[in-house]
DNA sequence: TGGCTATATGCTCATGCAAGCATATAATTG
DNA sequence: CAATTATATGCTTGCATGAGCATATAGCCA
Protein backbone atom coordinates (compact mmCIF):
# COMPACT_ATOMS: atom_id res chain seq x y z
CA UNK A 1 0.00 0.00 0.00
CA UNK A 2 2.87 2.24 -0.35
CA UNK A 3 1.52 3.84 -3.40
CA UNK A 4 -1.48 2.98 -6.28
CA UNK A 5 -0.96 1.16 -8.55
CA UNK A 6 0.86 2.52 -11.96
CA UNK A 7 -0.87 4.04 -14.64
CA UNK A 8 -0.39 1.41 -18.04
CA UNK A 9 1.36 4.75 -19.60
CA UNK A 10 3.89 5.13 -16.78
CA UNK A 11 4.47 1.36 -16.87
CA UNK A 12 4.93 1.30 -19.98
CA UNK A 13 7.47 4.25 -19.66
CA UNK A 14 9.44 2.00 -17.59
CA UNK A 15 9.52 -0.72 -18.92
CA UNK A 16 10.59 0.90 -21.92
CA UNK A 17 13.89 2.32 -20.15
CA UNK A 18 14.52 -0.66 -18.77
CA UNK A 19 14.41 -3.17 -22.28
CA UNK A 20 16.37 -0.17 -23.47
CA UNK A 21 19.34 -1.56 -21.00
CA UNK A 22 18.49 -5.09 -21.36
CA UNK A 23 20.56 -5.33 -25.05
CA UNK A 24 24.04 -6.37 -24.21
CA UNK A 25 25.53 -4.43 -27.17
CA UNK A 26 23.97 -1.21 -25.72
CA UNK A 27 25.51 -2.14 -22.40
CA UNK A 28 28.44 -1.99 -24.25
CA UNK A 29 28.09 1.05 -25.55
CA UNK A 30 26.89 2.78 -22.34
CA UNK A 31 30.36 0.97 -20.93
CA UNK A 32 32.12 3.23 -23.11
CA UNK A 33 29.49 6.48 -22.75
CA UNK A 34 30.99 6.44 -18.95
CA UNK A 35 34.11 7.31 -19.77
CA UNK A 36 32.90 10.58 -21.64
CA UNK A 37 31.42 11.83 -24.82
CA UNK A 38 31.86 10.26 -27.72
CA UNK A 39 30.99 10.59 -31.33
CA UNK A 40 29.20 7.86 -33.41
CA UNK A 41 32.39 6.83 -35.04
CA UNK A 42 34.40 6.81 -31.85
CA UNK A 43 31.84 3.90 -30.04
CA UNK A 44 32.20 2.15 -33.55
CA UNK A 45 35.53 2.13 -33.19
CA UNK A 46 35.92 1.14 -29.56
CA UNK A 47 33.20 -1.76 -29.90
CA UNK A 48 34.21 -3.14 -33.44
CA UNK A 49 30.90 -3.24 -34.40
CA UNK A 50 29.20 -1.55 -37.46
CA UNK A 51 28.17 1.78 -38.24
CA UNK A 52 24.37 1.68 -38.85
CA UNK A 53 24.27 -0.92 -36.04
CA UNK A 54 25.62 1.33 -33.41
CA UNK A 55 23.72 4.11 -35.12
CA UNK A 56 20.59 2.14 -34.40
CA UNK A 57 21.48 1.89 -30.65
CA UNK A 58 22.51 5.14 -29.81
CA UNK A 59 18.92 6.13 -30.88
CA UNK A 60 17.20 3.77 -29.15
CA UNK A 61 18.87 4.76 -25.53
CA UNK A 62 18.62 8.39 -26.78
CA UNK A 63 14.95 7.84 -27.40
CA UNK A 64 14.56 6.20 -24.39
CA UNK A 65 15.80 9.33 -22.33
CA UNK A 66 19.14 7.98 -21.39
CA UNK A 67 22.03 9.83 -24.00
CA UNK A 68 22.12 13.81 -24.69
CA UNK A 69 23.19 14.01 -28.42
CA UNK A 70 25.06 17.36 -29.33
CA UNK A 71 26.28 17.94 -33.43
CA UNK A 72 29.71 19.21 -33.71
CA UNK A 73 30.71 20.16 -37.16
CA UNK A 74 30.40 16.66 -38.93
CA UNK A 75 30.26 14.80 -36.33
CA UNK A 76 27.69 14.15 -33.64
CA UNK A 77 28.41 13.44 -29.70
CA UNK A 78 26.47 11.23 -27.26
CA UNK A 79 26.79 11.54 -23.56
CA UNK A 80 24.86 9.99 -20.35
CA UNK A 81 22.48 12.49 -19.67
CA UNK A 82 20.67 10.81 -16.85
CA UNK A 83 23.19 9.76 -14.12
CA UNK A 84 20.58 7.66 -12.56
CA UNK A 85 22.07 5.21 -15.64
CA UNK A 86 24.92 4.89 -13.85
CA UNK A 87 23.57 4.16 -10.97
CA UNK A 88 21.45 1.73 -12.30
CA UNK A 89 23.89 -0.38 -14.25
CA UNK A 90 25.54 -0.10 -10.84
CA UNK A 91 23.38 -1.87 -9.06
CA UNK A 92 22.77 -4.47 -11.17
CA UNK A 93 26.20 -4.85 -11.96
CA UNK A 94 26.68 -5.35 -8.20
CA UNK A 95 24.43 -8.09 -7.49
CA UNK A 96 25.18 -9.73 -10.89
CA UNK A 97 28.48 -9.93 -9.53
CA UNK A 98 27.26 -11.33 -6.61
CA UNK A 99 25.34 -14.00 -8.42
CA UNK A 100 28.31 -15.06 -10.78
CA UNK A 101 30.18 -15.70 -7.07
CA UNK A 102 27.92 -17.20 -5.62
CA UNK A 103 27.65 -19.93 -8.75
CA UNK A 104 31.17 -20.20 -8.47
CA UNK A 105 31.32 -21.02 -4.99
CA UNK A 106 28.35 -23.83 -5.83
CA UNK A 107 30.62 -25.36 -8.64
CA UNK A 108 33.50 -25.35 -6.54
CA UNK A 109 32.12 -28.08 -4.59
CA UNK A 110 30.02 -26.76 -1.64
CA UNK A 111 26.46 -28.56 -1.21
CA UNK A 112 24.71 -25.52 0.64
CA UNK A 113 25.34 -22.50 -1.61
CA UNK A 114 23.21 -19.89 -1.26
CA UNK A 115 22.20 -18.28 -4.67
CA UNK A 116 22.87 -21.41 -7.23
CA UNK A 117 20.76 -24.08 -5.93
CA UNK A 118 18.05 -24.58 -7.96
CA UNK A 119 15.11 -25.27 -4.93
CA UNK A 120 12.85 -26.08 -7.28
CA UNK B 1 38.70 4.28 -16.50
CA UNK B 2 36.62 3.90 -13.61
CA UNK B 3 36.83 0.00 -14.14
CA UNK B 4 38.02 -2.44 -16.76
CA UNK B 5 35.38 -3.43 -19.16
CA UNK B 6 32.88 -5.89 -17.99
CA UNK B 7 33.14 -9.31 -19.40
CA UNK B 8 31.02 -10.64 -22.25
CA UNK B 9 29.54 -13.16 -19.51
CA UNK B 10 29.00 -10.35 -16.79
CA UNK B 11 27.43 -8.37 -19.50
CA UNK B 12 24.88 -11.12 -20.17
CA UNK B 13 23.86 -11.14 -16.55
CA UNK B 14 22.96 -8.02 -16.60
CA UNK B 15 21.35 -7.43 -19.97
CA UNK B 16 19.35 -10.37 -18.36
CA UNK B 17 18.24 -8.59 -15.32
CA UNK B 18 17.23 -5.65 -17.23
CA UNK B 19 15.46 -7.30 -19.59
CA UNK B 20 13.62 -9.31 -16.99
CA UNK B 21 12.10 -5.76 -16.09
CA UNK B 22 11.66 -4.87 -19.45
CA UNK B 23 8.10 -6.26 -19.87
CA UNK B 24 5.17 -4.38 -18.60
CA UNK B 25 3.44 -7.51 -17.62
CA UNK B 26 6.55 -8.33 -15.07
CA UNK B 27 6.54 -5.21 -13.60
CA UNK B 28 2.58 -5.38 -12.90
CA UNK B 29 3.69 -8.30 -11.03
CA UNK B 30 6.45 -6.30 -8.96
CA UNK B 31 3.93 -4.08 -8.19
CA UNK B 32 2.09 -6.77 -6.38
CA UNK B 33 4.58 -8.28 -4.47
CA UNK B 34 6.17 -5.50 -3.55
CA UNK B 35 2.97 -5.86 -1.14
CA UNK B 36 4.44 -8.51 0.23
CA UNK B 37 3.98 -12.74 -0.71
CA UNK B 38 1.60 -13.59 -2.94
CA UNK B 39 1.01 -17.31 -4.40
CA UNK B 40 0.48 -17.61 -7.78
CA UNK B 41 -3.11 -17.81 -7.64
CA UNK B 42 -3.44 -14.64 -5.86
CA UNK B 43 -1.01 -12.20 -8.59
CA UNK B 44 -3.46 -14.06 -11.23
CA UNK B 45 -6.50 -12.76 -9.44
CA UNK B 46 -4.88 -9.59 -8.86
CA UNK B 47 -3.81 -8.56 -12.35
CA UNK B 48 -6.88 -10.32 -14.26
CA UNK B 49 -4.58 -12.13 -16.43
CA UNK B 50 -4.28 -16.05 -17.50
CA UNK B 51 -2.12 -18.44 -14.81
CA UNK B 52 -0.32 -20.03 -17.38
CA UNK B 53 1.32 -16.50 -18.74
CA UNK B 54 1.39 -15.36 -14.74
CA UNK B 55 3.17 -18.44 -13.79
CA UNK B 56 5.88 -18.23 -16.58
CA UNK B 57 6.56 -14.34 -15.81
CA UNK B 58 7.36 -15.32 -12.18
CA UNK B 59 9.79 -18.07 -13.45
CA UNK B 60 11.38 -15.47 -15.71
CA UNK B 61 11.80 -13.15 -12.49
CA UNK B 62 12.70 -16.20 -10.08
CA UNK B 63 15.64 -17.18 -12.61
CA UNK B 64 16.74 -13.64 -13.27
CA UNK B 65 17.39 -13.61 -9.39
CA UNK B 66 14.86 -11.66 -7.87
CA UNK B 67 12.08 -13.76 -6.68
CA UNK B 68 12.22 -16.32 -4.20
CA UNK B 69 9.94 -19.26 -4.06
CA UNK B 70 8.71 -20.83 -1.48
CA UNK B 71 6.16 -23.98 -1.20
CA UNK B 72 3.22 -24.06 0.99
CA UNK B 73 0.72 -26.61 1.47
CA UNK B 74 -0.60 -27.08 -2.26
CA UNK B 75 0.72 -23.61 -3.17
CA UNK B 76 3.73 -21.50 -3.75
CA UNK B 77 4.40 -18.51 -2.72
CA UNK B 78 6.68 -15.66 -4.51
CA UNK B 79 8.44 -12.98 -3.11
CA UNK B 80 10.95 -10.21 -3.59
CA UNK B 81 14.20 -11.49 -3.06
CA UNK B 82 16.38 -9.00 -3.84
CA UNK B 83 16.04 -5.41 -2.48
CA UNK B 84 17.82 -3.71 -5.11
CA UNK B 85 14.70 -4.92 -7.03
CA UNK B 86 12.78 -2.09 -5.34
CA UNK B 87 15.36 0.27 -5.47
CA UNK B 88 15.76 -0.11 -9.59
CA UNK B 89 12.23 0.35 -9.93
CA UNK B 90 12.32 3.42 -8.00
CA UNK B 91 14.69 5.22 -9.42
CA UNK B 92 13.52 4.14 -13.23
CA UNK B 93 10.26 5.77 -12.00
CA UNK B 94 11.18 8.79 -10.81
CA UNK B 95 12.98 9.70 -13.77
CA UNK B 96 10.07 8.47 -16.13
CA UNK B 97 7.87 10.28 -13.87
CA UNK B 98 10.02 13.68 -14.47
CA UNK B 99 10.21 12.73 -18.32
CA UNK B 100 6.42 12.39 -18.65
CA UNK B 101 5.71 15.77 -17.21
CA UNK B 102 8.18 17.73 -19.11
CA UNK B 103 6.42 15.82 -21.83
CA UNK B 104 3.44 17.33 -20.92
CA UNK B 105 4.83 20.52 -19.72
CA UNK B 106 5.70 21.05 -23.46
CA UNK B 107 2.30 20.03 -25.13
CA UNK B 108 0.73 22.85 -22.55
CA UNK B 109 2.90 24.82 -25.31
CA UNK B 110 5.75 26.01 -23.80
CA UNK B 111 8.24 26.31 -26.91
CA UNK B 112 11.29 26.04 -24.56
CA UNK B 113 10.86 22.87 -22.62
CA UNK B 114 13.52 20.75 -21.50
CA UNK B 115 13.32 17.11 -22.10
CA UNK B 116 10.95 16.91 -24.63
CA UNK B 117 12.15 19.00 -27.32
CA UNK B 118 13.59 16.98 -30.03
CA UNK B 119 17.02 18.80 -30.30
CA UNK B 120 17.76 17.08 -33.85
C1' DT C 1 -7.11 -45.10 -4.32
C1' DG C 2 -9.81 -41.09 -6.70
C1' DG C 3 -11.01 -36.41 -6.93
C1' DC C 4 -9.73 -31.72 -6.16
C1' DT C 5 -6.83 -27.52 -6.24
C1' DA C 6 -2.56 -25.12 -7.41
C1' DT C 7 1.13 -24.68 -10.39
C1' DA C 8 3.96 -25.76 -14.31
C1' DT C 9 4.89 -27.14 -19.13
C1' DG C 10 4.16 -28.36 -24.36
C1' DC C 11 2.78 -26.30 -28.15
C1' DT C 12 1.55 -22.83 -31.79
C1' DC C 13 0.98 -18.30 -33.45
C1' DA C 14 2.21 -13.69 -33.93
C1' DT C 15 5.03 -9.86 -32.96
C1' DG C 16 9.30 -7.39 -31.79
C1' DC C 17 13.61 -6.55 -32.73
C1' DA C 18 18.84 -7.07 -33.52
C1' DA C 19 22.05 -7.67 -37.36
C1' DG C 20 23.75 -6.53 -41.75
C1' DC C 21 23.76 -4.59 -46.23
C1' DA C 22 22.88 -0.76 -49.33
C1' DT C 23 21.72 3.82 -49.61
C1' DA C 24 20.11 8.40 -48.21
C1' DT C 25 20.80 12.77 -45.66
C1' DA C 26 23.75 16.35 -43.47
C1' DA C 27 27.74 19.11 -42.89
C1' DT C 28 32.48 20.32 -44.40
C1' DT C 29 35.98 21.57 -47.71
C1' DG C 30 37.83 22.72 -52.19
C1' DC D 1 28.95 23.14 -57.51
C1' DA D 2 31.47 18.30 -56.59
C1' DA D 3 33.82 15.37 -53.39
C1' DT D 4 34.43 13.66 -48.84
C1' DT D 5 33.30 12.43 -44.21
C1' DA D 6 29.86 11.43 -40.59
C1' DT D 7 25.53 9.82 -39.43
C1' DA D 8 20.94 8.05 -40.25
C1' DT D 9 17.42 5.23 -42.59
C1' DG D 10 15.09 1.48 -45.75
C1' DC D 11 14.96 -3.02 -46.16
C1' DT D 12 15.27 -8.07 -45.37
C1' DT D 13 16.33 -12.08 -42.56
C1' DG D 14 16.41 -14.74 -38.60
C1' DC D 15 15.70 -15.42 -33.84
C1' DA D 16 13.77 -14.50 -29.30
C1' DT D 17 9.76 -14.26 -26.76
C1' DG D 18 4.87 -13.09 -25.04
C1' DA D 19 0.04 -14.72 -25.32
C1' DG D 20 -3.20 -18.30 -25.06
C1' DC D 21 -4.88 -22.90 -25.15
C1' DA D 22 -4.63 -27.69 -23.62
C1' DT D 23 -2.52 -30.68 -20.61
C1' DA D 24 0.77 -32.49 -17.28
C1' DT D 25 2.65 -32.60 -12.55
C1' DA D 26 2.45 -31.97 -7.48
C1' DG D 27 0.28 -31.85 -3.13
C1' DC D 28 -4.00 -32.20 -0.22
C1' DC D 29 -8.16 -34.57 1.43
C1' DA D 30 -11.86 -38.10 1.70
Amino acid sequence: MSAPPLSDAMIDRVARRFRALGEPQRLRILQVLQQGPRTVGEVVAALAGNQPNISRHLQELHEAGMLRRRREGNSIYYSIGDPVVNELCALVCGCAQREMEAELAALRGDGNSTAAAKTN
